[in-house]
DNA sequence: TTAAATTTCCAGAAAATTCTGGAAATTGAA
DNA sequence: TTCAATTTCCAGAATTTTCTGGAAATTTAA
């Protein structure tokens, strides 16, 4: 199975960037591969096209599990793992998100409130706790707000995206008939 | 200049944290002393407060204004060059998002538009062509759409964050009242 | 149950990155 | 201009990550 230089191309950019996106060359190279193939890839496929030892595609693909990225298939009278993306990019769009947030958020917001918590034993920790907190707020409007546009149908949230910044005179709307917000004692 | 247990605690989850960001320990622990100290900091007090050596810390405060993540500032009467990040944590995170779309995005659209202009070759070029397409407008939405929410004030981001999924509701209202979108050709 | 196909695990090799101390360059006060 | 303070650069050491081939485990058809 060999790569057409476009396919190529795309493939490569997919490995250089893995590491700024938290994969290494191979898992990008490997979920590049499997997202422009339009069809579900074995292994076998992957490390012949992808010239990876087998061992390396399947930790590969075991961390595309891992994120999400990727489900296994079978193929009629073929027993091989079969592997493809979500058909739909706003299924990997959503994924990635809540991925990532688990990833570089949750573990965050944990610590922060746990540090919260505690009785601060001078002034420097009031200072700390002062910023902690400002961090804290921050964080959980942003989360709260992605929960919410999460329950959103693709199609509103489209809508929502493609008004764009006319989305203030929309507010302003709001504001007159009174709409409630979501947590009237959140955060300034 | 030693932390507090809590201080300590906070520097350090950045430190683990830092790899999942984008940055290695040595830069999170850096940016997370500053962040919670409530003054500027000269590289002595980070590399004596940190453990690290004098070039390592010098390394890292690069790499956080590369990220313009912290800013030089001086102290009167003294001529070491000192660093705080930015005051309101709004800015932080508008900058964040910046850097992040400028070293994890940018350079996947560049090379989506070029690969979106050749000519396929072949049957597997028009599939790869068709998802790169799919890819590309998506893309093109979000950083659109943030380009429109970044023109927006930081209060009236905050109250479209409060507002949650109530959103919904507010753009059937604009739809019957016929508020243009962004981008009419825009992406299904 | 057997045996072939396939996947998972693992230890060491290879590669990439992070970190250090010291040398060189730069800065700024006198 | 001089010189001490400070920052930047750099080569090698230490550490971490990635990758490989082979062995062990698992799966499934017969």
């Amino acid at each position: 199975m060999n790569l057409t230089p476009l396919a190529e191309r795309f493939v490569l950019h997919f490995g250089e960037m893995g590491s700024r996106w938290g994969v290494n060359r191979t898992v990008g190279q490997i979920y590049a591969l499997l997202y422009i193939s339009g069809r579900p890839l074995c292994a076998d496929d992957i490390g012949e096209t992808l010239a990876f030892s087998r061992s390396n595609v399947g930790i590969g693909i075991k961390e595309l599990q891992a994120w999400r990225l990727v489900k296994l298939v079978h193929l009629p009278g073929d027993r091989r793992d079969y592997f493809e993306p979500p058909k739909d990019v706003w299924d990997i769009f959503r994924v990635l998100m809540e991925e990532r947030r688990r990833r570089e958020i949750e573990p965050t917001l944990s610590m922060l409130r746990e540090a919260l918590l505690e009785k601060p034993e001078s002034e420097a920790d009031r200072i700390a706790q002062g910023r902690m907190r400002e961090m804290h707020e921050l964080i959980e409007l942003t989360t709260g707000w992605l929960d919410d546009v999460q329950r959103l149908s693709p199609e509103t949230v489209i809508k929502l995206m493609q008004l764009g910044a006319k989305v203030q005179k929309v507010l302003e709307l709001a504001d007159k008939l009174k709409f409630g917000s979501r947590d009237s004692e959140g955060a300034a």
